[in-house]
DNA sequence: ACAAAGGGATTGTCGGACGTTCGTGTAAAT
DNA sequence: ATTTACACGAACGTCCGACAATCCCTTTGT
């Protein structure tokens, strides 16, 4: 229930109040703003597992936030897709089916291509290079949750390539959605192992200059990728492996 | 400064109250929902131009409902870039500068090219068709409202070639978005008449199942719309042709 | 002329209120 | 015993009003 202790992080997420208004401030973002990060982290890391309802007066007390603003934050997260709203029954973690994991893999083709085939800037190839490393860090480190971000550092910065300020908003929402498949506690050590030499070759072709190769090879990734997710979700999105 | 005529209107924007409430109703949208589309109508056809700023209180006199409903559907119309907030100043309709025109053709790239690639169902080849006719009787008839709009389910089409929930809802975005250069005002007869071909070609290409040729010819068709609309642009966006 | 001080307008957030909708459990009827 | 009807309660949808915080503009002081 308590997903935040009430009184201490309630404080913390309200807003400068007068007596700390003299500090110096540097674009505090707005309540609902944090409320709604608050809330994709908990969904991310599966505190809040999908089809859970989420109820406003519930929690505006837990948050110390008036239900206005809750309701503010639900309509951020429902226009990235995090939440679905019932009309009159109210918002509930986003649940994807078989036919969402195709769509987003949709989506990711259109746009991962896309992006990689355009070739990039030298700097956005060295991001690239950079969260091919990380990857390999934290797979030699064993550290799942860091594989895991690394592999979102690499096709975010895929898509970075392009330069396209929307493209890199899509995309930072559909990897977002992603994470509704895979909270860390139902993803096992070897997950995201496996596609580690996919984005190393990958990210030689680009370093290459040869776009159209890794275009090829990314879009060979994605099809494997898209089955191994649809299996993994045939067994139950609980099922760890 | 009368967006609605105040009453009559407003009455009618309202949700459905007591007296009212024993008629059958299918699915009425929110009253929130219903600002959100009556201001992107108004965006759309010019009589909000760009960097017009869009006060609370006075819409929601206006519009005859509450602050609270005017700011949910401002979030709505951020979250679709068509409204932009400053914090602690307001919101504003959007206004797309030279680098706008670029990202959004990226996005466009990006989709349309990508849909079109997969080929489609031949019914989805078949609204292909339908929105290319529609443009041909549109130019006959000398309609450059219903030209435009001809031209936009053109594109609506092609990305639904690749039957992706999220894409259309992406690609409907996008469309919006470029509303904001060519509001019906700012456009001559000739705008879209130039396209006609192209459209023609494309779909031909589709029909005849060669995919890959139409994605080429979308992508040469994208990259000369980009640069006369950047053209168009440089000029003011005031100045028609 | 220019900096500081003041005021007005608008947003951000809160709190509460009330009708509506929907699910559910209870009671009545067959 | 199953089904229907009804009443209750929990949420949501929308409205209203209030107040501090912030920004812009004007006025004031030197």
């Amino acid at each position: 229930m308590a997903r935040l202790n009430a009184n201490a992080e309630a404080d913390a997420m309200r807003g400068p109040t007068a007596r700390e208004a003299s500090r110096l401030r540097v674009a505090v973002p707005s309540v609902p703003a944090r409320v709604a990060a608050e809330l994709r982290l908990q969904i991310a890391d599966g505190a809040l597992p999908p089809a859970t309802q989420l109820k406003e007066e519930a929690l505006s007390e837990e948050l110390g936030v008036s239900r206005n603003t809750v309701r503010e934050a639900f309509a951020e997260l429902v226009s990235e897709r995090l939440l679905v709203r019932q009309p009159n029954r109210g918002v509930f973690v986003a649940s994807l089916g078989a036919k969402d994991i195709h769509d987003v893999y949709t989506v990711r083709r259109a746009i991962e291509v896309s992006a990689v085939r355009g070739g990039g800037s030298p700097e956005s190839i060295a991001r690239v290079r950079a969260a091919v490393e990380e990857g390999k860090s934290a797979a030699a480190a064993g550290d799942t949750e860091r594989l895991g971000t690394a592999n979102q550092h690499f096709h975010g910065a895929l898509v970075a390539l392009a330069g396209s300020e929307r493209l890199n908003t899509i995309m930072s929402q559909v990897l977002a959605e992603m994470r509704l498949f895979f909270h860390k506690a139902s993803v096992d050590g070897g997950f995201y192992q496996v596609w580690l030499p996919d984005n190393e070759q990958i990210c030689k072709a680009l370093e290459a200059g040869d776009a159209e190769l890794a275009a090829e090879r990314l879009t060979d990734y994605l099809a494997r990728s898209e089955e191994h997710t649809a299996k993994v979700h045939a067994l139950g999105p609980e099922a760890a492996e």
